[in-house]
DNA sequence: ACCTTTTTTAGGCAAATCCCGTATTGTTCT
DNA sequence: AGAACAATACGGGATTTGCCTAAAAAAGGT
């Protein structure tokens, strides 16, 4: 029987070894490589092929995403299966929307991850703990999926907004009118329901959209 | 010759094995007990009287800075050495000053891990890994060690700003008027050096002081 | 008991914000 | 070609903000 060929890319030691401690209890599974961070991890990726490439997306270096986006776009047929300590909702829908085939967070047991290793080599798409399901389904259900996202423009206006500037300022710096900014600004609080800059300007930070 | 008594705080199952394997290779560390959560932690430690608790600050239930204000509040014997992922000054400063003996990252090398465990043992204060003894030093460079801190009338004001609320709405829910919210807002802005309720809001959120 | 800091209130004023219009140009999807 | 949307711009007006000065009560420390 062939067995899975699996590569770590996490830039915690410990973290390492414990995942490899597990899945060297699984027969079918060999770790072929490890990672400490971003630029090894698609370098390695790239040379060694892997089935699956268990990542971590907060390394230094090349973060996860563009890992993803990457390998996606030289048609590698690695199969990432992302490993995070984070459930919001830019991570989970950024990687899985990029060419990752996975995703978990790092409380899931070790027999989820074993689990989530062979169905991901399997080929299943969108393989998800149940724990990212449960967070998936509460978005539709408050019908905030996608959060009608912001124009170029509008999200050039809203950076300026966290970085304190006012609207004049925001005109000046981006060539455009006082009035003009004001306009995006109105599209912006209708898009995130919300009804002041400040609220806007929370969210993007909380949001990591700057 | 006594073992070193150690107890393991982390939700991530995997960090656990992690770190459990490399404490096992040192013949005089002795693991008794893991926690995965806040309470559960606390519980144990209180129980156990652990030589040293080892203590991940970002758990379900109660949050590790809450750990060491108790166990130091009830006087317990136990030494706390952290391993976050944060290396956030809110974060180390908060921990070292409310009872830990030591703060690691959990990028360090698990050497790293195993001398601070026996140097807290031995009783060593303030015990950091280098990489956060250097994030430290360039605090105390830039002068913004302790960041004026906030009175906590300021801090309130600044909360309900985040909420994205106007001066009166604030003074309605604190009830005062919306003219000593503004005096307040101004000292915060000067504390912190910015211009704007947005700046600040910015920073609160950043800074976790929300 | 004295001094400092904190918390509170107030009036005034220029600037900025937010909400409501309308309107032109260009792109993109059907 | 027509519909829908994005980006640009302008005006009016009610509200809010940020900054100034001034002052007084409450809390806390030496």
């Amino acid at each position: 029987m062939e067995k899975i060929r699996i590569m770590l890319a996490d830039d915690h030691p410990v973290a390492r070894a414990g995942i490899r401690k597990f899945l060297n209890k699984a027969t079918d599974i060999e770790v072929i490589a490890e990672a400490a961070d971003g630029n090894q991890a698609l370098e390695l990726a790239r040379q060694l092929s892997p089935d699956v490439l268990l990542l971590d997306i907060e390394m230094p270096g090349i973060k996860g995403l563009e890992i993803a986006r990457e390998l996606q776009a030289i048609g590698s047929p690695v199969k990432i299966l992302v490993l995070s300590t984070y459930d919001d909702k830019q991570f989970i829908f950024g990687l899985l929307g990029n060419g990752a085939a996975g995703y978990l967070t790092k409380e899931e047991v070790p027999e989820t991850i074993v689990e989530a290793v062979r169905g991901v080599a399997r080929g299943e798409k969108g393989w998800v703990s149940r724990r990212v399901a449960a967070i998936m389904s509460a978005w539709t259900q408050t019908g905030e999926v996608s959060s009608k996202s912001l124009t170029p423009r509008e999200l050039d206006v809203l950076k300026w907004v966290v970085k304190g500037k006012t609207n004049q300022e925001i005109g000046m710096e981006l060539g455009i009118s006082q009035k003009t900014v004001e306009k995006h600004l109105e599209s912006v609080f209708a898009k995130l329901k919300v009804t002041s800059r400040v609220e806007a300007a929370v969210l993007a930070v909380q949001e990591k959209w700057v």
